[in-house]
RNA sequence: GGUCUCGUGGCCGAGUGGCUAGGCAGUGGUCUGCAAAACCAUCUACAUCAGUUCGAAUCUGAUCGAGACCUCCA
């Protein structure tokens, strides 16, 4: 098998992966801050790691996935009374922070179950985590590259930059951020605007609070995934993922921390997902700009025409690369649903093919490697869908016999499709969950399909055309063909 | 204002110095009692201008336009 490329966000060029250790990954991806229902563009992001994630287990590769969840820590600006987003929802709603926290983490959670995602292997907290952030802290503060003021500690980036480059990541220099620098007020505190929080003291009012060496107050929102990752990965580990948003500052500064505590550079792999976008704008909380993933189930949004299901919109994301920003439109996704609901009828009709001695033009060797060649260049899963659709037309002509199949390569497309439509892609199999229901149903419509086939011989039109268009209004569409009628449920 | 990215046919989206992904939509055909589905064929491209080259949508420069980051954000 050839090898995997990755485009690394630190060289800005496609690498050959080789992970530190032979046949291990480890990989972090920066999960959600917990003060929210998550939106389609945060789903975006862990949908492209989730599906880096399946191809590396696909590829044999034992994974340790490491997946955060932020429920402390996250201000809502870098000012000294920059809110804590979970403290002020819970003063919102008059509810413990740790409400707020169960509340969206099951969010969370539910929704990336409906989207089929695999569960990290570890989903670690910033609270649960207080101690070793504080460790970290007092070892930056050791070796000098951070200064307390008024119980608050931040890491002295001009110092770091010193030695270090920071802004190496993001590509950016150090007298180009401070020249840029936008002053905002309350924050005297900090020698420079560039430094960054570890430690926040907490106000008298201020609901989430720890006892630390400086005093009663909180982490930095940074620190949390240079603990976590150190503790679960090493202090350097194969893969960091996050949203194109979080390379500067979030990742920059957690390169800084590690870099003083660990001694060395953390990520050997810095991927970035781009964003999804929305009427041309980024998807974003704060500016209102965004569907929730709830909207395409219940169709209730004007920006949908009408409901969407999991799969769909699952393979919409994957039709796009996922450095690549995705604008989000009603029409896409209507185009979009077409071709998903195409490869999985064929799909479907693959399982009722004949297999006859050879297999006429159509190299099923060749097309499995040019599957593996798309995922190799970066996860491109836009040409692996493309690939696919090869094989979908092939299936196609098999069924109208315009084309033959051997048993042995009817095994392999089979095989191969499993692959890479359920185990990479993760779109759902909609003939799995089979129940028997489905089974008494499948019994019912081939009677209505026989009784039809019965009035057409009759010429009784009438009948054959309201048994179809009652059923089609059903959601259940009949195809004829020359071997006779099957059916598919929308 | 600074840094970076991008601008592909009706829509969405790959790709890349010569061999014109793919999906959706359109058109013509096969099939059908009529349809639908499927198959076959087919039409729309590479923002603009200039340069490098035997050859550029792909490289370089300029222009115009869009977006991301620089402040919380996946």
């Amino acid at each position: 098998m050839r090898d995997l490329y990755i485009y690394n966000s630190l060289s800005s060029k496609k690498e050959k992966f080789v992970p530190n250790q032979q046949g291990h990954v480890g990989m972090y991806v920066c999960g959600p801050t917990v003060y929210s229902n998550v939106h389609v563009g945060n789903v975006r992001t862990f949908m492209s790691f989730d599906m880096v994630y399946r191809y590396l287990l696909h590829l044999g590769y034992k994974v340790r996935y490491v997946r955060n969840i932020t429920d402390a820590g996250h201000l809502e600006n870098d000012a000294d009374d920059g809110e804590d987003r979970i403290a002020k929802k819970a003063h919102l709603e008059k509810i413990e922070p740790m409400e707020v926290v169960q509340r969206y983490t099951v969010d969370f959670h539910n929704t990336l179950n409906r989207f089929n995602f695999l569960t990290p292997s570890i989903e670690p907290t910033a609270t649960g985590h207080i101690i070793e952030q504080i460790e970290i802290i007092k070892q930056i503060l050791e070796k000098g590259f951070a200064y307390e003021v008024n119980g608050s500690v931040y890491f002295d980036v001009l110092k770091y930059n010193q030695e270090n480059n920071y802004g190496e990541l993001s590509g950016r220099k150090i007298e180009d951020l401070i020249h840029n620098t936008r002053t905002l007020d309350g924050q005297s505190d900090k020698k420079n605007p560039q430094d960054f929080a570890l430690w926040k003291r907490a106000d008298p009012q201020h609901i989430m609070r720890w006892p630390s060496p400086w005093g009663i107050g909180f982490p930095g929102w940074h620190l949390e995934c240079t603990a976590m990752s150190t503790k679960y990965l090493g202090k350097n580990f194969d893969i960091h993922g996050g949203g194109m948003d979080l390379k500067f500052p979030h990742h920059e500064c957690e390169i800084a921390q590690a870099e003083i505590c660990n001694g060395n550079s953390p990520v050997n792999t810095w991927m970035h997902a781009n964003m999804l976008t929305l009427n041309g704008q980024k998807m974003a909380k704060s500016t209102g700009n965004f569907i929730l993933p709830n909207d395409f189930f219940t169709g209730e949004s004007k920006h949908l025409s009408k409901s969407f299901s999991a799969g769909c919109v699952r393979f919409f994301i994957l039709q796009a690369h996922y450095r690549s920003v995705l604008d989000f439109s009603n029409d896409a996704l209507l185009a979009s649903e077409k071709g998903y609901n195409k490869l999985m009828e064929s799909i479907r009709i693959l399982e009722t093919l004949n297999s006859s001695l050879k297999t006429s033009d159509f190299n099923i060797e060749a097309w499995k490697e040019s599957c593996y060649n798309a995922m190799n260049d970066d996860f491109n899963s836009p040409i692996l869908i493309a690939e696919l659709f090869s094989v979908v037309k092939f299936i196609n002509q098999v069924k109208d016999g315009t084309s033959t199949v051997s048993k042995e390569d009817l095994d392999l497309i089979t095989s191969t499709l499993n692959i890479f439509v359920f185990d990479v892609l993760g779109l759902q199999n909609m003939n799995q969950g089979a129940n028997q229901y489905k089974e008494k149903l499948k019994d019912t419509v081939e009677l209505l399909i026989k009784m039809r086939a019965e009035a057409r011989i009759n010429k009784d039109f009438e009948l054959s055309d309201k048994i179809r268009i009652q059923l089609d209004e059903i959601g259940i569409q009949l195809k004829d063909s020359k071997d006779g009628t099957i059916f598919k449920i929308d």
